[in-house]
RNA sequence: UCCUUCUUAGCUCAGUUGGUUAGAGCAUCUGACUGUUAAUCAGAGGGUCGCUGGUUCAAGUCCAGCAGAGGGAGCCA
């Protein structure tokens, strides 16, 4: 009887601690954690403004209090590695998670380097073989998942600014190194291609990937500053009229089994949208349709293009964006369109440094071996430079002009020699007018009607439209847009002398019919921007997963 | 789709006018090393030379077909 009756106030007790303690902990302490940095803040401020007064006392305080916290603490949450080695925090116990990308041990220490694709950048890891078996890092090879805690110290090492002496370390997922195929060296891209489920963990494909989303970012952010309105335009289209392309047949019939109608042709009432359906080359039609309505818009989605083109600069699926500005004519369209590929240029610049830095010396390394005139421009002055000067802008006319009485062409080194207005361009004049001629952008304008789409607008000339390419040094056509043609009757007859069905599109030509403007727009390819600011040489290298003929794997 | 080049170890690549048992660096494993930077040093294991057929005493090497990849062209963004 009176051992329970002891027991009672014990346990009680007990339980009270228990509570108090979990209090502290949660409250208090994660205040501290919380707070820290305004207290290391402050503590800084004390020292620049008031001369060290004041200052010991707090710092021993902080530095008590920071002790007692490591101790306390169950649970330290995680720092990415980018804001680590940039932390001056050296009091308070971190915790880094990442993936290993090289690990090098002797005698006492060993040295992990590890990346969580916070930035291209590792953290060195130093763990003291004698606080720590070597048996516990065995298993972390190249690729490794790791949780790594420890203080961060300043480098004894002259690689880097700080590194984390590591308390505590523990294997999340490890990497067989028989059978993961990626090693701490380079890699051939083609090579990276068939692994591209694991190509992200390279630092080229890192530094890619971080600047797609850069770009991606900047180019929302550019058209919200403008007060242009994203219109998501539909990715499953009817309309097989707009003649930018193959398309890719989307349907819900059995492919074993299609059903014939009266005329034995296959009956599309029969499938799932009751007429053929294709996913969407363009959503320019579309855009068109807001635009003349909300006055500014754009659009920012997939694409679909079933060309059998086998090339550095074709994808199946790639995305672009398409803006359209009602009351806009040609010239606006080329002040829109220079203006953004310099802010998108001017944000890379301004925001993926490290990236663009570390492929910048890939590419020299890449190119060393070539002659000095077949070497492309530093990637980062290449972006400056575009940056720096206007963009040419001359018309088809001029640009057969200059490329017919080119020496080139005089000499013959042309494989398509320059005859006669009215053919298109093909590369290698494009190439000659912007790497050779011009030595930067050039925009081309009034092409000639007959080798551009319906729905351009038709100068009073009676043979050009109001057509504008930007092209670009490496890569060819990153833009092709136009003035549209606004007015019925012209839009109407152009469909007719181009074999465009107007019932399929009657919606389309309504909006000429009721409140029509003078209105402008662009397709920008996301993939080509990206080739172009990262300086990689092939489309595939710049999208995740890329889709081309004969290739839809991951 | 056309032109062209390539395919050798897990990766990157040598391999001579066809001639013994096909090599190197990296990676892996073992050992050495007091702080490394794709660490270094020593050693070990690892190959149906893309596949199929042909020429030849003899084929990684020459020929044909097929497959895959790269580069260029066309189409375009």
């Amino acid at each position: 009887m009176s051992a329970t009756k002891v027991m009672i106030p014990f346990v009680f007790l007990l339980l009270l601690q228990q509570l108090i303690k979990q209090v502290i902990r949660v409250y208090v302490f994660n205040q501290l954690f919380n707070y820290q940095w305004q207290i290391c803040n402050q503590l800084k401020y004390n020292i620049k403004e008031f001369n060290f007064q004041n200052f010991e006392p707090s710092k021993a305080l902080f530095l008590f209090f920071c002790k007692l916290f490591n101790k306390i603490r169950k649970h330290v949450r995680r720092t990415e590695i980018k804001e680590a080695l940039l932390s001056e925090n050296f009091e308070l116990e971190m915790n880094v998670k990442g993936w290993v990308r090289t690990k090098r041990a002797s005698k006492n220490v060993a040295f992990i380097a590890l990346n969580d694709g916070s930035t291209i950048h590792n953290l060195q890891l130093v763990v003291d073989l004698e606080k720590i078996p070597e048996e516990a890092l065995a298993l972390m090879h190249t690729s490794a998942a790791v949780s790594a805690t420890g203080h961060l110290v300043p480098s004894a090492g002259s690689g880097q600014r700080v590194e984390l002496s590591v308390n505590s370390i523990e294997l999340l997922g490890e990497a067989n190194p028989d059978e993961y195929p990626l090693q701490p060296k380079k890699h051939s891209l083609e090579f990276l291609r068939e692994k591209a489920h694991l190509r992200f963990r390279t630092n080229t494909f890192g530094a890619v990937s971080r600047i797609r989303h850069a770009m991606i970012f900047a180019i929302h952010k550019f058209f919200n500053d403008k007060g242009f309105y994203n219109i998501h335009t539909p990715i499953i289209t009817a309309s097989d009229a707009e003649g930018a392309g193959e398309m890719f047949q989307v349907t819900t019939l059995k492919l074993d089994n299609l059903p014939l109608n009266e005329q034995k042709e296959i009956d599309f009432k029969q499938d799932f949208f009751g007429r053929s359906a294709n996913l969407t080359v363009s959503g320019q039609l579309e855009a068109e349709l807001a635009a003349l309505a909300l006055s500014k818009v754009y659009t920012f989605g997939p694409t679909f293009r079933a060309e059998n083109s086998n090339t550095s600069r074709h994808l199946a699926e790639f995305w672009m964006i398409e803006p359209e500005v009602a009351f806009f004519d040609i010239h606006d369209d080329m002040d829109l369109a220079e203006e953004m590929l310099k802010y998108l240029i001017r944000y890379a610049l301004e925001n993926c440094k490290d990236d663009l830095n570390f492929l910048s010396k890939r590419l020299e390394e890449e190119e060393k071996n070539k002659k000095a005139d077949e070497k492309s421009m530093e990637l980062i002055s290449k972006l400056n430079f575009v940056l720096e000067n206007p963009f040419e802008r001359i018309t088809y006319t001029e640009a057969i002009d200059i490329l017919k009485n080119s020496n080139h062409n005089k000499k013959g080194k042309f494989s398509y020699p320059i005859e006669k207005w009215g053919a298109d361009l093909q590369s290698e004049h494009e190439r000659y007018l912007v790497e050779k001629h011009f030595r930067k952008p050039v925009i081309l304008t009034d092409y000639p009607k007959d080798i551009k789409a319906f729905y351009m607008k038709q100068n009073d000339d009676g043979t050009t439209v109001r057509a504008m390419d930007v092209l670009f040094p490496g890569i060819g056509e990153i833009i092709g847009g136009s003035q549209r043609e606004e007015r019925y009757d012209k839009l109407l007859q152009r469909m007719e002398e181009m074999h465009v069905e107007p019932e399929g599109l009657w919606w389309y030509l309504e909006t000429r019919k009721f409140g029509t403007v003078p209105h402008a727009g662009f397709g920008l390819g996301f993939e080509r921007l990206m080739l172009f600011v990262t300086g990689m040489g092939n489309i595939r290298d710049v999208i995740p997963f890329p889709r081309t003929p004969q290739n839809c794997e991951f």
